[in-house]
DNA sequence: AAAATCAGGTGACAATTGTCATATTTTTAT
DNA sequence: ATAAAAATATGACAATTGTCACCTGATTTT
């Protein structure tokens, strides 16, 4: 029997997932949650063999809660389910060793296979990722991300100024780089593209 | 037995909401749409009892379908069932009368439900949405929305002017004009402001 | 018909933003 | 220990952005 933990901000969503998962002879969801934090805290105490892990989630991404896996060398088994293609995302979710990754656009079916494959070892990759130019680095260093992503609040060079003890002319500095590797013409456009990008 | 139509782009949850509300005893699921149009076309066609519809799908959105039937007097009632408690979006489904709002926040069972009040003519509306100051209306005219739409992409002053064929003295006016009305200090925040009450 | 409103525009000004070349300082590598 | 690299800073400049007061011509309102 494999056991199952579910981790989903979409309560709708995470009740669907459960109730059908559930209905799998060979699979018992044992746990759930909306939120990173006690996803991770409840993955340490049920130990499930693998974890559907939303990224997009409250005080913890599914990423972070991934990497913390990782580190902890946890035994469960980490799928990554989520909405977005973002190359961002699925560059740090190889990183941090995940086993699988998911678009949630294919159906349960599939999912469940996945989870089966992940559990005999195998890694399971949407070929929707692993292929074109979804394969894109992060070309922004982690200041500059910091920055970019202060901006893209809409704060100005003077508020992230007193946020992160910088001169101005070095914020300025920042953002004209950032604008190059970007290829951004204001700091608008950049923060745009970095967000779909799953950069920021 | 109550004919259920669902439009959702997210197949994973368009499959899960299928299957689970089909084992309902008094409900069946007559037809299923990933996109606006898809979905505006088939309702015409399959005259469902009552139809599901996500908002943000691609090529119509859900408010657009439902503001379509509307017009066309179609018998079919609609639930709008979306992630995002956006003023802007309820507010606009409730002007073109919808008959229930709910988040993708509650359970099935609570989904189940609301269907079966819909039929009986009952409108329902997710409670978190019609207290507090989720009542807000758009501040923004048509004009000042498009405007803004533009400016929320990156684009610079100039790029707006050739696209609305309108001086960049007046672009600059009414981008001025927008940001004393969301208490904005530039672009990138009344952007940002905009988007997250569903007003662009 | 006069008055008010509206969509669009001008011009002037200050502040902010983006660019660039060039320091200075701190870290890292050899 | 020294050289190379990175991170941070300056200053100068042009372009863009935001603010404001005021103008013009339609269209509505009364």
């Amino acid at each position: 029997m494999i056991r199952l933990f579910i981790a989903e901000d979409q309560r709708m969503l995470l009740g669907a997932l459960g109730s059908l998962l559930d209905m799998e002879p060979d699979m018992k969801v044992i746990g759930q949650a909306m939120n990173g934090e006690e996803a991770l805290r409840e993955i340490h105490r049920l130990q499930p063999d693998v974890c559907l892990m939303d990224i997009e989630m409250p005080v913890l991404s599914g990423l972070e809660v991934a990497e913390e896996l990782a580190r902890s060398a946890s035994p469960a088994k980490v799928i990554i389910l989520t909405t977005f293609a973002r190359p961002g995302y699925f560059e740090r979710a190889v990183k941090s060793g995940v086993h699988g990754y998911l678009l949630k656009d294919g159906d349960i079916a599939e999912l469940a296979d996945t989870i089966r494959q992940v559990i005999t070892g195998k890694r399971v990759f949407s070929p929707e990722l692993t292929f074109h130019a979804i394969r894109e680095e992060n070309p922004l260093t982690p200041k500059e991300q910091e920055i970019l992503r202060l901006a893209a609040l809409g704060k100005t060079t003077k508020q992230i100024t007193s946020e992160l003890y910088l001169s101005s002319g070095t914020i300025r500095n920042y953002i004209s780089e950032i604008l190059q590797k970007l290829g951004a013409n204001n700091r608008t456009e950049a923060a745009k593209i970095a967000a779909e990008k799953g950069w920021l």
